[in-house]
DNA sequence: AATTATATTTAGATTTGTCTAAAAATAAAG
DNA sequence: CTTTATTTTTAGACAAATCTAAATATAATT
């Protein structure tokens, strides 16, 4: 059997390797993300290492194994399809349910998990525009561009966020940016890379390079 | 906060204390409800009255305080909706959700039950005819009575049951008898108490007194 | 009331996940 | 190619929840 705090790790390792061009993670790297000590990560990689979930060298750095991949990418899956019910079924907000899909994301039963997919009619993407790995662990591609990469001129539509924190959410909340909303770049300032945006053809808005690095968006041809 | 291990006991104090008519609940009944020893019961019982969810006295017994009574209720009543949720839209059978409930239960967020047993409709009973503590704590109560104690000619509707678990309700199932399944009893035998019956006006089953003891009916007067 | 039986608690040890501080290995800089 | 800085691991300790075995308290029986 596997633990909660081991599932938490596993999740760790695979988030880290994502957004990272690195092979191996580091072991400060997982103590940063999990706001624990460099030590207790050392720990826990020895246990995760005799369980074969993972490929492990002392001071080099580690990967997940084959069963390792499987099990992040199972706690995607019920992560991304909580978070769908949530949002879908119970009315919450695009910014309320991360919390709660962390804790439900480690409860057991396959059976569960297939049942709430069914239920959700097989989504293929989670309310922050995430693809949700289905029963196989197969990932859905999507042709996506950041928002940064687009020019005055360009046009598109919010499919996904990059960031999930509430103070992010929130503020694109304010700005009246979600998934599905349509953008157009007024204009691209040289001096910072910030953006000026056409709202679903009727609000302006001004944008961060920072905030514009987090948002995905299908851009229209 | 309080751990999930302190709400597993919190819990089977509640439970022994409804079935027994004792006021205190013994270590010993304690332990063997949670398959566990009599010392670590002891270790547990002094965490809880530290944390003043129990009215602890050494060598005499336990009994929930008020703050441990509140607890409890919340438990029952999130498990008792996540059962209702599994079986009345994921479609599950009575006898296949309680242990998923059993995790379900501890999860952290008021907001969720509260969304929960609206999506639901507000139920009052859950799968197995157990009645659902509202927001407020309230149980509404059933008048009902057990099979064992009708009488030969006597007829009403199943209601609810004692146990839960899967070979018991599997054994229902394989009888024909389920939650607002009409009952008439044909015969009672003197001899052991069991009785034949007709089920739903079709078929006919013989029940021993020990599975009698444990179905619940709405009697028709 | 003394003795036996049962129930409960204490003592001491174990496991899991965590910590701090110190040591060792690797990487970076001169 | 040393020296310095960074990263990682080891050593030793702690809290939570558990265990077994031994001691103590309560209940039951003669």
């Amino acid at each position: 059997m596997i633990t909660s705090t081991e599932e938490d790790y596993i999740k760790a390792i695979f988030n880290i390797s994502q957004r990272g061009k690195k092979e191996l993670v580091g072991t400060n790297q997982i103590a940063s993300q999990m706001s624990t000590s460099a030590a207790s990560v050392t720990d826990m990689l020895r246990k995760l290492d005799k369980k074969e979930m993972i490929i492990y060298e002392k001071y080099k750095g580690v990967k997940l194994s084959p069963l390792g991949t499987i099990k992040a990418m199972t706690l995607l899956r019920k992560h991304r399809l909580w978070e769908s019910f949530l949002v879908e079924k119970l009315g919450f907000a695009w910014d309320e349910v991360h919390d709660i899909a962390e804790q439900m994301e480690h409860i057991q039963s396959t059976e569960l998990v297939n049942r709430l997919d069914k239920y959700l009619g097989y989504p293929k993407f989670d309310p922050h525009g995430d693809p949700i790995p289905d029963a196989q662990g197969t990932i859905t591609i999507r042709n996506q561009v950041s928002l940064s990469s687009l020019q005055t001129g360009d046009k598109g539509m919010v499919v996904g966020v990059k960031k999930h924190d509430k103070d992010f959410l929130n503020h694109l909340n304010q700005v009246g940016i979600n998934i599905g909303t349509e953008l157009e770049i007024i204009l691209k300032y040289d001096y910072d890379q910030s953006i000026k945006l056409n709202i679903n053809n009727s609000n302006e808005a001004l944008l961060t390079a920072a905030v514009c690095e987090n948002i995905f968006l299908k851009k229209f041809s």
